[in-house]
RNA sequence: GCCGGCUUAGCUCAAUCGGUAGAGCAACUGACUUGUAAUCAGUAGGUUAUUGGUUCGAUUCCGAUAGCCGGCUCCA
């Protein structure tokens, strides 16, 4: 006798041995047919697995992320197994879900092309109906590496031989289609009810690029047509937020060919960027924050010293000055030092919390460049702050506070990752792990759910990393802090300590918005650039009906100058309908709109660009209103 | 940097089979004095990204370069 635990707590019981989807079926037939998976004892398994203990069991359909990942990775299958159809020499190479849908990818010695895309979906549609049933069975070692070989398959056979020795080596089969996949599918391939493909890049095998670069086919694939529908429709609508778009069209910044990756920022992209940086000023001065400016050339031999030129070299820019040696700075960190050791510190100083919005150009590749987030020339919100090694937990904690006060204002969501030692890096592996537990302990501290990223560290030490998603759900690092022991090593730096000796102080690097140029990126596609009145470029809007009130106009807007909220006063001749519509586009948060009536009533008729008409009020009445949306920085979306 | 795609007026987009480019918006001029998302009329605007080739003839076909877009790699 077999008991299985269901989710809710129901026991059903069972002869013998019974297969997970004869399980569903008794639960519910509705269920059955929603199912993609199942979770046996917290782990996730195929349908068709055989159940042959007590255990407990929770049905996954669509709606579970682990349920979606199921149907999606059956449906990178649907996609191999069509291009094998009908171009029987690509070899596959590996083909998982993803967030979004899924993807595989091929070895061709010809170019996928967007036209093939449409042809290869219809043949998936072909291995739709057919709904071939998936069959799961395992090879020892020897004859999956003899399996994969007589298909020609080079890929897969590499991937088993990189297989750990115990593991179990399995293979899903579809009709005339198997490929060696851990699993787990959906039952049948007609499961998959709706899929699209979106698009081919290139990626190279296993991500290396040293190794020949692939094709890979972008989907994605849902339960139901309209869902699919619904996604498509809400990327082109995430499509409208991207703040390329946005930034030409609300005229805040551009990019030329002139210098690509050095935006141009126009006087309205300034305000938003000038309201940050005040922000960014009032809240480090509140924390204790001393603010430096340092050089963007320095002598070559200050990037020796630092270890930039042997770990960072790639990613700089050099220059002369008569006949000596420069460089551009692509991070702050050497001139901040030397501010440092310009003096001596007492260990009454520290921690010693110095900022620095600091203009840093690298020279990222030219594929890698996007728009504002990611540039050749950005400004840092940097600070170093440097410390005895016993302050460590409570400035990393300090910064994490900070950091999630900002993001919250913001209204974003984000996620933190902990990158730890990358190949090439300099300092002992006692520092190294010194410092990544004690970034460890203040992420534990802050209780803050964290990713670890082996690998991903600087050069100089761990780092804890902020994530924040664009208008498509990518995700962009903004705020970071990096723990370093080796820069005040190789400077030299010290602190005169209670017992009078030197002593070797700790840094810490750290951003909160990371690049403010990144960061108004992220701020214009999280607003669909609808700004908080407080960042908007143009706070208020004053549109006369006619030129008869054009002296009322002039005179509220003086007074709204003096009071330093941002207007723009619309005397053109034009109907008061064209001119609301263009104030609109421009998303300016608020319209005054001044006829006869409002000129005799000495009043103001106020239009939101989110609530529309909101009547008329008194002028004082308005002024009330947008001061305290300005002063507590209320988003209004 | 790599793979694929794209590049026509300031912006968004047309142009048949290869026959030297057209619209809307914006700009400018004029008329209209207007009440909560586009008043009307007119004017001007282009070496079709650059460059080489094929052709009697290239926006169109082929090559190179640059930039951009989607990914890969890399990273704030």
């Amino acid at each position: 006798m077999i008991k299985v635990t269901l989710k809710d707590g129901k026991v059903l019981e069972f002869e013998g041995p019974v297969k997970a989807e004869e399980v569903v079926k008794k639960i519910g037939m509705g269920l059955y047919k929603a199912a993609m998976a199942v979770k046996i004892d917290g782990e996730v398994f195929d349908l068709m697995t055989e159940i042959k203990n007590d255990c407990s069991i929770e049905v996954l359909t669509f709606d579970d992320e682990d349920g979606r990942w199921t149907l999606r990775h059956t449906a990178s299958h649907i996609l191999a197994q069509a291009v094998k159809r009908l171009y029987p020499k690509v070899k596959l190479a590996i083909g998982p879900a993803i967030d979004t849908g899924f993807y595989y990818d091929f070895d061709a010695d010809f170019s996928i092309t967007p036209e093939m895309l449409e042809t290869i979906e219809k043949e998936m549609e072909k291995i739709i109906k057919e709904d071939l049933s998936l069959e799961r069975f395992e090879l020892p070692r020897i004859e999956a590496i003899k399996f994969m070989e007589d298909l020609g398959e080079s890929y897969k056979v590499e991937l088993i031989k990189d297989l750990p020795e115990d593991a179990v080596i399995s293979f899903y089969k579809q009709g005339e289609f198997t490929d060696l996949c851990a699993g787990p599918h959906v039952l049948s391939t007609g499961r998959v009810k709706a899929v699209k493909l979106l698009s081919v890049a290139g990626a190279y095998w296993r991500g290396d690029e040293k190794n020949k670069m692939l094709q890979r086919v972008y989907g994605t694939a849902f339960t139901k047509k309209s869902e699919l529908e619904d996604y498509l429709k809400m990327l082109e609508e995430a499509k409208k937020r991207d703040h390329r778009k946005l930034g030409k069209e609300l005229d805040l910044f551009s990019i030329h060919e002139e210098g690509p990756g050095f935006p141009f920022f126009h006087p309205k992209g300034m305000v938003v960027r000038n309201m940050l940086e005040d922000f960014w000023r009032k809240e480090h001065t509140r924390r204790g924050y001393k603010e430096i400016k340092t050089p963007i050339i320095l002598n070559e031999a200050l990037w020796h010293q630092s270890g930039h030129w042997d770990h960072y070299k790639e990613n700089m820019y050099f220059t002369k000055i008569d006949e000596m040696d420069y460089a551009i700075k692509p991070m702050n960190c050497p001139g901040g030092i030397l501010v440092y050791k310009n003096s001596m510190h007492s260990y009454r100083e520290l921690p010693l919390r110095m900022g620095e919005l600091g203009l840093v150009h690298r020279h990222e590749i030219s594929g890698a460049l996007h728009g504002l987030m990611r540039v050749r020339c950005f400004t840092q919100d940097d600070a170093h702050i440097f410390m005895t090694p016993a302050q460590i937990k409570d400035e990393v904690l300090g910064v994490i506070n900070l950091t999630d006060y900002v993001y919250k204002l913001f209204g974003f969501e984000y996620h933190v990752e902990l990158s730890t030692r990358p190949e090439n890096s300099m300092g002992s592996d006692e520092d190294w792990e010194h410092a990544t537990n004690s970034l460890r302990e203040a992420l534990e501290a802050a209780k803050l759910d964290y990713k670890v990223n082996e690998g991903d560290g600087a050069f100089y030490g761990p780092k804890i990393d902020f994530h924040l998603k664009d208008c498509i759900g990518r995700t962009w690092q903004c705020g970071t802090i990096q723990l370093d022991f080796q820069m005040p090593e190789r400077f030299d730096l010290n602190y005169i300590g209670e017992d009078g000796e030197k002593h070797r102080p700790v840094m810490v690097h750290r951003t909160i918005f990371g690049s403010i140029e990144r960061f108004i990126g992220i701020l214009i596609e999280q607003y669909a650039g609808a700004f908080p009145t407080w960042l908007s470029p143009v706070q208020v809007k004053i549109l006369p009906v006619t030129d008869r009130a054009n002296e009322y106009a002039k005179q509220l807007e003086a007074k709204l100058k003096d009071m330093e909220i941002r207007v723009e006063l619309d005397l053109r001749n034009e109907k008061i309908g064209y001119k609301i519509r263009e104030a609109q586009l421009e998303k300016t948060p608020y319209m005054i709109i001044l006829g006869d009536k409002e000129v005799e009533a000495g009043n103001v008729s106020v239009r939101s660009r989110k609530e529309g008409d909101l009547g008329s009020m008194e002028f004082d009445a308005f002024i009330e209103k947008i001061k305290e949306e300005i002063d507590k920085k209320i988003s209004n979306i």
